[in-house]
DNA sequence: GATATTTGTCAACACTGTTGACATCTCAGT
DNA sequence: ACTGAGATGTCAACAGTGTTGACAAATATC
């Protein structure tokens, strides 16, 4: 009879799921993992799905612990990439992009740290919870997409991605010309790279919301005194 | 003996899909709902993934005519709207989050407007094909995320967020400051409107790169002329 | 040490996607 | 119009899934 408890069950379910890959992790092999019944996880998870959250929030621990401080730019941003690291290494998160808010203590602590360096860069709640929305979303969403890909050895991937290329560039291209004559820069350099791009952009585009509303108040947001 | 085709199969699937979720939906619930047997579906579709993909296919059409011809901006911006809104009115697509690219005809009409726009407006190949990436990555991931809570009925979801809202509210507030704090902006307006938001400043980003490169040519990217 | 609660085990249920064998239908070639 | 061939629908079955309820063993509580 083996002793269980959330925190072995987490940590077996994390090596199975890195063995076997997502779709294929069961119960049934958890068990097996662990030596015990199957059914003697419905012990300590109501359901493959909190079990599947918790294995979600493991992977995120030391996330947002000594972050950069020079500024609310570079904290988010390595924020952000440490997550989607966090993310691909532990495809269980994938299924974590189903619409529940972070309520486990990692998830929190990754919100709160956001929206403290918005609001003291100068972010209004409205802006700052707006700003939150937009680099989670990013964030989780690109790790979503990247995550069977990132599942598979670098040659394979860089094999599929080489495929891909040359499928656009053996469309027809007298309608989807643009695809034709772009299907060698698709996919451009590393999955990593792309989303880092994207999250810049979408950055620069914050920083200068955040730069109009402090200058002026009212306009974009509502003004910038937030003192309670 | 009922006469399937493919056509068929996707048009009842997408029926099915929106009475019974996507989490339920199964082969075989298909067939009853088109009066054959399940396993007849397996003569049009190779897998349930890749009925899966054509039912998101399926619910892009149209999605890519008749946009805006003001602007880039305008027309990507449109585009990626109705994009997210397909994606949320057919659930189906949120399967579609998985590492694969467009292969499927409206699929490959989005990505041919998306890089015309960006290369008639003046972006080289790498940023263009970067600019693509991350438009889609967002659009795709919110969509994704969004998706649970779009399944269900308007006062439900409300009810939901305000649930979200009074958990943040409850935290311990010398823990998790920020969360208490800015609680009542979270989930702030609808989803819709928190994509924009993020897409509009993800655009900004991308606009402003788009001047960068183009007024000083080599140093985000390569030089914009391009013919060929 | 007796009692109550938690936790592991087992069998079973109601499903799932998918396959192979068989029957039936459709249609081209004569 | 007949025939053979290929496509398509049907059926039974396989191997697997998440989950539940009844029972037993271990642990904690008084």
């Amino acid at each position: 009879m083996a002793r269980l408890t959330p925190d072995i069950i987490v940590s077996a379910a994390i090596e199975v799921m890195g063995d076997v890959g997502f779709e294929q992790f069961s119960v049934r092999k958890l068990g097996d993992a662990l030596d015990a019944d199957p059914t003697a996880i419905y012990r300590h998870f109501r359901s493959k799905d909190e079990l599947l959250r918790a294995m979600g929030d493991r992977s995120l621990a030391g996330v947002a612990d000594d972050l950069p401080t020079s500024s609310w730019r570079e904290c988010v941003r390595e924020l952000c990439i440490r997550i989607r690291t966090a993310n691909l290494t532990h495809p269980a998160l994938a299924s974590l992009v189903r619409g529940a808010p972070p309520r486990h203590h990692n998830e929190l602590q990754i919100t709160e740290t956001i929206l403290r360096q918005l609001r003291d860069a100068g972010c209004d709640a409205e802006l700052a919870a707006h700003a939150y929305h937009a680099v989670i979303e990013l964030t989780i969403g690109s790790a979503a997409i990247d995550a069977t890909m990132a599942s598979m050895p670098p040659s394979d991937r860089d094999a599929t991605y080489c495929e891909w290329r040359s499928d656009y560039a053996n469309l027809d291209s007298t309608v989807f010309p643009r695809s034709v004559e772009l299907a060698s820069s698709l996919y451009p350099g590393t999955a990593d790279r792309r989303f880092e791009f994207a999250l810049d952009r979408l950055l620069d585009g914050l920083a200068a919301a955040l730069a109009r509303s402090s200058s002026t108040p009212g306009l974009t947001g509502r003004p910038t005194g937030y003192r309670q």
